[in-house]
DNA sequence: GACGAAAGTGACGGCGCTGTCCCTATTTGC
DNA sequence: GCAAATAGGGACAGCGCCGTCACTTTCGTC
């Protein structure tokens, strides 16, 4: 899970050095030691840590007020909107839940940050469609066939490749050939869904 | 979040498809529609679904209740040794920590359930060291300098690498190439450690 | 019947990661 | 001093993913 938010940041800034600490207690010893520009908080569950009695908000109060200098941001899957007003008074500039933090968000919640000086991320708009993921597919054509598979029916499979050749900056034809090739892989591997 | 579990479980099982939903009403409807061999549970935070009133215990249950023919593991942030005596009494064949769910995990946990026919990850040794994570390094680079800075002072970097060369089916001269083409980078970006 | 949308197949260059091999200084130890 | 360990560099083939180009066939519709 650590990882995943690593791999998320190191997205959003290229060239970046990313600490990570399993316990509070690895975390403090790490602000000690290191100057940090951006502290990602992630203020765990009841019980996260046995050996603290610090509640969600002393965590999150403790660890901003050893590291002033840098941007805040709390990563929850708790999410709160009162929570939110809490912690925003005690200077933390973003406030994400787990469930709005799709890949690639990372970018955007920075650029909004750098913008406005804030960025809340709630359970808007949960993205209800079922997500399914094929191994035997390279991720391009995963995302191919996500996108596919949630074209409407009065939409021409064209209108789709030119609307994806446009979002990732490749030809249509490219989108198009994708999402070929991921078919006859599924196809294949008898794995192929019901929606063609 | 749902990406790395997918991930994982991807990296376990060659040729699967993985179904994903954000929530347990998501969740309800793919296990009515499909027939699925291994369900891997979060039960969520409080408040996760608010339109639930479903407790974890309750959203365990109900999910087991309806695939009486599928595997099932629950992933949690909050364990509880407790919880775990509950849910194993319903039909639950894993109980796991995310704090024990490390990358590579998942294979063993999934060989331990065939095995025993359960597995229980709780929050066993946390690995106290922190983690560091450079952007500019590759997977392979990344990995041998996390070895090297969790290197004690009295063993020698051959050794390092033996041990490594056994460990990743490589050479050990391919390791110790590794471990300085990752120094010549990081000293190239100003971004080297003190830990040489 | 003609035309366009869609499906199915084959091939190519570029790029990054991997794993291997070779060659040279400098430092550390016995 | 000599040998081993360490640091630093350059080169190569294999592989998978990416993006592109070209060709044939089937189907539905006008």
């Amino acid at each position: 899970m650590r990882l995943a938010l690593v791999h998320e940041l190191q997205a959003a800034i290229p060239a970046c050095v990313v600490h990570a600490a399993a316990t509070i207690a690895t975390a403090l010893e790490l602000i000690e030691a290191n100057q940090f520009a951006l502290i990602l908080i992630d203020p765990g569950l009841p019980g996260y840590d046995p050996r603290s009695e610090m509640d969600r908000l002393k965590t999150i109060s403790t660890v901003v007020e050893r590291t002033p200098a840098a941007i805040h941001i709390v990563i929850t899957g708790a999410e709160s909107a009162q929570e939110w007003e809490e912690v925003r008074t005690i200077g933390v500039a973003g406030y994400i839940a787990k469930n709005s933090l799709k890949p690639g968000t990372m970018t955007a919640i920075l650029q909004s940050i750098a913008d406005h000086g804030c960025c809340v991320g709630l359970m808007h708009e949960t993205s209800m469609s079922p997500e399914v993921y094929h191994a035997v597919l390279s991720p391009r054509e995963q995302e191919l066939v996500q996108w596919m598979m949630q074209r409407p029916a009065n939409i021409s499979r064209k209108a789709i490749y030119d609307q994806l050749g446009e979002h990732l900056n490749i030809d249509a034809a490219s989108a198009e050939r994708y999402y070929k090739r991921a078919r006859a892989k599924l196809l294949k591997f008898g794995q192929l869904p019901e929606s063609l």
